[in-house]
DNA sequence: TCTGGGGTCCTAGGACCC
DNA sequence: TCTGGGGTCCTAGGACCC
């Protein structure tokens, strides 16, 4: 049985990337970009150049703060539709080398390269994975550094260390020696309250935890944590990369510039995320038997409510139907302004494929989506295909989402998972 | 410093069925 | 009349990732 080669490539500074590209005279020629929210006052940072960077700006951080860190920075907003773009071409050119590519994300792919020695014969595994990031490069002019290893735990830690543009392989059999540089910190999944819980009991480094027994971790950390955690810092982690994998879930939401108080208000914000999910949740050849609805309160506490229907649905009116009856619901639990609203819909089940398409006809319209809610939902794919089509003939180079890629399964905002 | 938008997975309790 | 155990589905919440 031959040792598995698994290599995960991560875009490097990949919306800050993307967006260089589409704007190579304005965005192009700053060293200082920040990519992100631009709304001003409730903005993140999405991305920020290697550049920004050593002034101390990371992605998530508070736009006010990051300008206040690096205040000759540009910043500009993320080029959603570029983004997907670029995802998916590299996506594409990852599979000319294996079929086996799983997107972990936007900007990071697993890649199974196990079974194809033959195939690159003689070919060592750093060599292929320098060969797959310099096609990567003349394909979508997107530098990925390349991580690989016997699993994607250290595939994953291995590419941090590639960073930037670079190949890190570890060796079968130096899975532990490997892990022994890291803070537990740096382990997938090791999040804020994972670490501050390590720290209590004195372990901050993977050679702090390497001194305990399995028992001792099992009687520290419980028995699901102490076993995961004595696995993963000996460079033992998963194997298995599941090749595409379709969208679970679909949401929209939106965080107002200004918190919004009152059912009237809340409601009008809700419909027009019902719309963008709905419309989203179709492209995408879904129907949707979970509506979930989310709210962040102006303290930021956040609070959802979802209800799973016996049928599926995808109508605007279906969907609204329910998550207004959530958000009632809500709001009377806790009447109090909120700063977001979001709208989930999850239990997807696909009508995209001709072999499910007689099982939709045939599904009867019931009293959650009627057959005149499903008319008025085509109707207004109908009028947006059809407006999609002049933009594309005047020129604007802007296509409408989804217009011509219906039924591909896949999200737009993640494109290949 | 004042916290985006898009996701995944896990847990725990209750309902319900056998 | 009172007592089980197991399995599945649903809901809410939480941690985490990019």
């Amino acid at each position: 049985v031959p040792a598995p080669r698994i290599l995960l490539a991560d875009a490097d500074a990949f919306y800050v990337s993307v967006a260089r590209l589409v704007d190579p005279e304005g965005a192009g020629k700053k060293p200082l970009l920040i990519v992100g929210g631009t709304s001003r006052e409730r903005g993140v940072v999405t991305s920020a150049s290697y550049e920004a960077r050593k002034f101390g700006v990371t992605s998530a951080m508070p736009m006010a703060r990051a300008i206040r860190l690096c205040p000759d920075a540009t910043v500009v907003p993320v080029p959603w539709e570029a983004c997907v773009e670029k995802s998916r071409a590299i996506a594409r050119t990852l599979r000319d080398f294996t079929p086996v590519v799983e997107a972990a994300s936007s900007d990071e792919f697993y890649v199974d390269l196990t079974g194809t020695e033959n195939l690159y014969k003689g070919e060592s595994l750093t060599d292929t994975a320098r060969r797959i990031r310099e096609t990567v490069l003349k394909e979508t002019e997107l530098n990925v550094s390349i991580g690989g290893g016997t699993n994607r735990l250290v595939a994953k830690m291995a590419a941090t260390l590639a960073k930037p543009a670079g190949v890190h392989i570890v060796e079968a059999g130096l899975e532990a020696d490997f892990m022994r540089r890291f803070w537990l910190s740096d382990i997938p999944m090791v999040g804020p309250k994972a670490t501050l819980r390590y720290a209590k009991h004195g372990l901050k480094s993977v050679d702090d935890a390497l001194k305990l027994s399995r028992d001792q971790l099992v009687a520290l950390l419980g028995e699901r944590e102490g076993h995961w955690l004595y696995d993963r810092i000996r460079g033992k982690g998963p194997v298995h990369v599941e090749a595409r994998g379709e969208a679970k879930s679909i949401s929209r939401d939106q965080t107002f510039s200004d918190d919004v108080s009152g059912m009237d208000g809340m409601e009008a914000r809700l419909l027009r995320l019902v719309d963008r999910a709905a419309r989203d949740l179709r492209d995408d050849g879904f129907q949707a038997r979970t509506v979930g609805v989310r709210v962040r309160d102006h303290d930021f506490t956040d609070r959802q409510a979802s209800r799973t229907l016996k049928e599926p649905v995808s109508s605007e009116r279906a969907i609204a139907r329910v998550a207004k009856q959530l958000l009632v619901k809500l709001h009377a639990a806790r009447p109090v302004a909120c700063r977001l609203i979001g709208v989930q819909l999850s239990n997807l089940v696909g009508d995209a494929g001709p072999a499910q398409l007689d099982l939709l006809a045939a599904r009867p319209a019931g009293p959650d989506e009627t057959e005149r809610d499903r008319k008025v939902s085509q109707a207004i794919d109908a009028v947006r295909k059809k407006l999609g089509a002049e933009v594309v003939q005047r020129g604007q180079g802007t296509r409408r989402r989804g217009g011509g890629t219906k039924g591909q399964g896949t999200g737009p905002s993640r494109p290949e998972a």
